[in-house]
DNA sequence: GGCCCTCATGTTATAACGTTTCATGCGGCA
DNA sequence: TGCCGCATGAAACGTTATAACATGAGGGCC
């Protein structure tokens, strides 16, 4: 890793709760009961420990760290020892609702999670936000490219370190 | 990681030396040659700890993890603690001579050096193999998704995991 | 109810990956 | 000669992830 840590709350679009913007809660809760519908849907089980992992990302809105979700999780009376978080991890990842990061070794809920995707990420080395893109194109480019050498492409990583809009216009003051 | 250890020795397209085939010598000393060269022509340090990961990279000519790389310079009486091989990897990656692969957190020797490229990998879960493909598509779409959202790309981690062509033939029996 | 099976969780310990910090040495150069 | 920049050596630590084993909750079946 480059870059700085993954601390727990430093950015305005999440904040401890009782803080959050009316929007957020709604955001939030919405995502939850999608989540819910979709595990009842497909007999999957949205345990409290993965549940309660899905929404720190969820309430969070940006990439973090395996073990800053711990620390909510033993704040908030669940289990502290690593594999709780990975083992929740691992499930939520599986069907789809949350993604990995692999250049920041950090987790983000997915932002459109029910739909088959194998997404590109836009990570701004700046701010940290990460912005989960679409990327038929690059997928396409890719198997392509798989397929000239034979190979069978079974999940890909597709990551983008740069600079967002946000923070371009900020540099450039 | 959700597959095995990156282990010392357990290919046969590497091997301890003095057991390696004629052209695979020819290959390492080939490819440390053009670095000597491009380094010269650059004003770059090769030194001989830089020197002596790289040819570990090119003799065991797939991903490995950086402490196994750290073993094979103790073994070779260079210094064993592990910023010695992170610093000189960060050299290495940093020219061009050598990537790291986020999937795996291991490092591969590039398959160009010199030539400027964002390579995609294609990565074997079953024999670890890892292929550099060019990009130039991928990079492309990947370019162009970040436009559209204001994003200016710095460095771009392209990924695939599947299965390379030997290990599909050797399922399919 | 009692039994068994599966899946999820709890817990301890450890492996694997990576950085900070300070000290030392070596080559170039004023 | 003294200074400076860069590379290395080494100790300690921080961060990320998994192995291994025990416990418990629920569901089907007799």
């Amino acid at each position: 890793m480059t870059s700085k840590k993954n601390e727990p709350l430093p950015n305005e679009t999440s904040a401890p709760v009782g803080n959050q913007s009316h929007d957020q809660v709604a955001r939030v809760d919405e995502a939850l009961a999608a989540a819910e519908g979709l595990c009842a849907s497909e007999g999957l089980r949205l345990t409290p420990v993965r549940r309660k992992v899905l929404e720190i990302l969820l309430q969070e809105n940006r990439a973090i760290g395996a073990y800053v979700i711990l620390d909510f999780l033993r704040a908030a009376g669940f289990g502290s020892q690593p594999p709780v978080v990975y083992r929740a991890l691992d499930f939520l990842v599986a069907h789809g609702f949350v993604h990995k990061i692999e250049r920041l070794n950090a987790f983000v809920a997915c932002s459109r999670p029910g739909t088959a995707h194998s997404p590109a990420f836009m990570i701004c080395r700046n701010c940290d936000a990460v912005a989960e893109a679409r990327s038929e194109s690059v997928d396409g480019a890719l198997e392509a490219a798989a397929r000239a050498a034979g190979f069978q492409v079974e999940q890909t990583v597709v990551e983008a370190e740069g600079v967002c809009v946000v923070c371009a216009e900020k540099e450039a003051t």
